[in-house]
RNA sequence: GGCGCUUUAGCUCAGUCGGUAGAGCAAGGGACUGAAAAUCCCUGUGUCCCCAGUUCGAUUCUGGGAGGCGCCA
């Protein structure tokens, strides 16, 4: 028996992935994977443009709607989780289709963390708390003692990664810088990595009528919806784009039409960095759509496939 | 038709007493190993409306065009 073969189709956000991940899993015979740090969580549907109950109906899906706003999750649980489900697929031979924009959350599945397996919010939060009574300078100083390389590397600015590397650090013993050195864990399965594009122009268009659409939809009914169950925006997963406009809309801080152009322009820059996130990534085949129909990137998806 | 104001970056504008220009927003590039739709770093991209004149040198001064805005007709 060959390495077993996954796809990962990946993209910027309201590039169209939704569709192909359908198709792919119907013509393949696979189940959607969802790789997308948001759509974990349920009651997040509008902001998130999650996939519609008759498309979820269409084809199996995992990773959405598996924790709630306030539960804490992560890169490296989703990586052993979906490793694991990838597993059972394979079990079963359905063909994995990871789909989604969460290009750490991708890399956790695929090519896996070398940091320990553990995180402590405790711990993080003393951390936090040194900074707002100390400052950063004292926070970067106590890292500079116990891991003089991460703290050379990281920016004195970029906290919430000189945090982690204290929290490391304080779990086991050893400076994060020690486990980047570890090798990579070796590939469970032959990933087939998929890349959608279309020109920045037209998916800027497509994600500033997608950001109108999902005002339409009812985006404000949902947040309030958030509100009543008690999350509010200083929970991570709503810590995201088109949330916390809403949240900053609701307590007077933006006007209505402002709010939507910061859903917009944030949108925008969060394709930005997705685009830069993958575009290192030799892996990825690229298809542009706005030079193929879907039925012939569909078809330059299978020979790919195929071919792999 | 007359008078006044105006034309500089993708947008709104500042500025150069003549030495080819800079802010905000927008945008572009990058980093990223358990918060990742997060977090952080870097970057001004320009026929200074056009044509002539003066000048060593004009985006700047002068003249003439053209566009825009306003007022009067």
């Amino acid at each position: 028996m060959n390495v077993r073969k996954a796809i990962i189709l990946v993209g910027p956000t309201a590039v169209g992935k939704t569709e192909f991940s359908l198709q792919l899993a119907e013509q393949l015979g696979g189940e959607v994977v969802s790789s997308d740090s948001r759509q974990v969580y349920r009651y997040m549907s509008i902001g998130t443009a999650k996939p519609a109950r008759d498309e979820m109906l269409r084809v199996p899906h995992h990773f959405i709607d598996i924790r709630d706003p306030d539960q804490f999750y992560s890169a490296g649980e989703y990586g052993r989780e979906a490793r694991a489900c990838v597993r059972a697929l394979f079990e079963r031979n359905a063909v994995p289709i990871v789909t989604g924009g969460s290009g750490f959350y991708i890399q956790a599945l695929v090519d896996g963390l070398f940091a320990p397996q553990m995180s402590d919010p405790d711990v993080k939060e003393k951390w936090r708390q040194c900074i707002r009574e100390q400052g950063q300078e004292a926070v970067l100083e106590a890292l500079r003692k116990v891991d003089p390389v991460s703290a050379e590397r990281l920016h004195p600015n970029d906290m919430q990664r000189v945090v982690r590397a204290l929290e490391v650090y304080d779990l086991t013993g050893k400076p994060i810088s020690e486990y980047r050195k570890g090798d990579e864990a070796p590939g469970e399965f032959e990933p087939v990595f998929i890349g959608l594009q279309r020109d920045r122009k037209l998916l800027y268009d497509r994600i500033n009528l997608r950001v109108d659409l999902m005002i339409q939809e009812g985006l404000l009914d949902e947040v309030r919806d958030l509100e009543k169950k008690g999350w509010g925006p200083e929970l991570n997963a709503l810590k995201t784009v088109g949330y916390q406009e809403v949240f900053d809309h609701f307590e007077g801080k933006l006007e209505f039409d402002e709010m939507i152009g910061l859903i917009k322009r944030n949108s925008r820059r969060y394709a930005k960095r997705q685009l830069t996130w993958f575009r290192k990534d030799q892996r990825i085949h690229w298809l542009d759509l706005e030079q193929l129909s879907v039925s012939s990137a569909l078809e330059n998806i299978l020979e790919i496939w195929d071919a792999s």
